[in-house]
DNA sequence: AGCACGATTGCGGGTTTCCGCACATGGGGT
DNA sequence: ACCCCATGTGCGGAAACCCGCAATCGTGCT
């Protein structure tokens, strides 16, 4: 067994080393990335590894690496490694999942033995583990009422990346009514009638923008979201023509 | 000498407690805060101790525990030890930073060596130390043409808040056509016109939405930026009624 | 089939955004 | 005093945004 630890912070790094070598002892190599990139090409090398990854990095983040990791081999395990669990991030990586693909994410705050535990299970059982806080906010994220669907959160990047109604419309093979439909729901969603406390909209806040902010605020978005956003867009943009 | 360490990792907080020690023999107490809001209250209790402190943290960042903390006694040194040399960073604390107060910023992937001499220089010697990474920022964000003035970063901070151009112009005691002067201003320094590479504007991006988005992917404003700008919205619309 | 309920779409119109044009203001320079 | 240039302001208009209203479509249930 083989494991391909990806994470650009240093003391981490030796950190997720350690604890790799003493949960996995049947472990024959243990290879390190310091980016996303790296993890690419190191992921393509040693097609066997394993993977523990963590999201923010600078060069590519963690999301996009697993995404291409994936896509070129769907049954690799990767776990992941992550400061927060933020709705983004559990949201960024529940649509790259392959179907029945064995993943984990674990939290940097977890104890020692969580982290192993979940090295254990994914790499040698291979079985989902996810962090409990992250479960509860994956319950939190689909309550009616509340939480975006799919496809208002898909609508909600778009605005985020500042593409105009029609513009999105087109990429969402919508009309033009439709995409301001689901804004409007989204804005309910998002309480943005109600911020200032007073009766809805005196006119202080541009609610397309708005959203925007108050889902940046709820960690719905961050800005590794934003960047995977981007580069979709950009392929769409382009084979459009 | 006394020592207040702010981070909210674990591994890295344990880093810092030993590199304190090692680099300050003269230092008879280390004190550590897991937030911001700790920070704040840590600082006041022992109003005596240097400050090393993390930027970005959960409960409540580095830049805004480094604002109160320096409003209630300006003369304080602290040290930020921070991940990236963002430009949202940087402009957030030149701008809390008081008149003539001490200040550190390095780098978390700086080496041990450097760490130290920082610790020294301000702590001891009541000097300031910037990361040269950081001070290279610096310069570029000032180059005419290119980096936007305070008065530009100002109003991009409210349209990434949402703010109408009204409510802007309310706010920074201007008329509605400078709000939106300054706004093109903005967006022909952020290059929102060509973004697709075709000719100008094809109708595909909402300008102030892209404008943010831009400034995000630019690292020109980051999530803790607008957590911070939106505590100053909330008092400005509290106190104008 | 018949019905209900939600999502989709078109229409109309009030508001906001974006910006070209023109004019006032207000310091440096010579 | 004079000019120059950068900034701030007003006017007007094309486009985009926000949304109430009403008709249509689609899917699931009985």
């Amino acid at each position: 067994m083989k494991v391909l630890i990806v994470e650009d912070d240093h003391l981490h790094r030796s950190y997720l080393n350690e604890q790799v070598r003493a949960a996995l002892p049947e472990c024959v190599a243990v290879i390190e990335a310091t980016d996303g990139i790296e993890a690419e090409r190191l992921a393509r090398e040693h097609s066997a590894a394993h993977i523990v990854m963590d999201l923010q990095m600078t060069k590519r983040n963690g999301i996009e690496a697993a995404r291409t990791i994936w896509r070129e081999k769907p049954d690799r395990r990767i776990l992941f490694w992550s400061n927060y669990s933020d709705e983004a991030y559990v949201r960024g990586i529940s649509r790259i999942v392959p179907n029945g693909a064995a993943y984990g994410y674990v939290l940097k705050s977890a104890a020692d033995e969580r982290l192993k535990l979940a090295l254990r299970s994914i790499f040698i059982e291979n079985q989902c583990v996810i962090d409990n806080e992250v479960r509860g906010m994956q319950q939190r994220s689909v309550t009616p009422n509340t939480g975006l669907t799919e496809a208002e959160y898909e609508i909600l990047m778009d605005i985020a990346l500042g593409m105009t109604d029609r513009s999105i419309a087109q990429r969402r093979h919508l009309s033009l009514r439709s995409v301001q439909n689901r804004l409007t729901q989204i804005y309910s969603k998002l309480d943005i009638y109600q911020v200032t406390g007073r009766h809805r909209d005196d006119g202080t806040f541009n609610l397309r923008a708005r959203a925007v902010t108050e889902a940046m605020l709820r960690k719905l978005l961050n800005c590794g979201a934003l960047e995977r956003a981007e580069v979709d867009l950009k392929t769409w943009l382009s084979e459009k023509g």
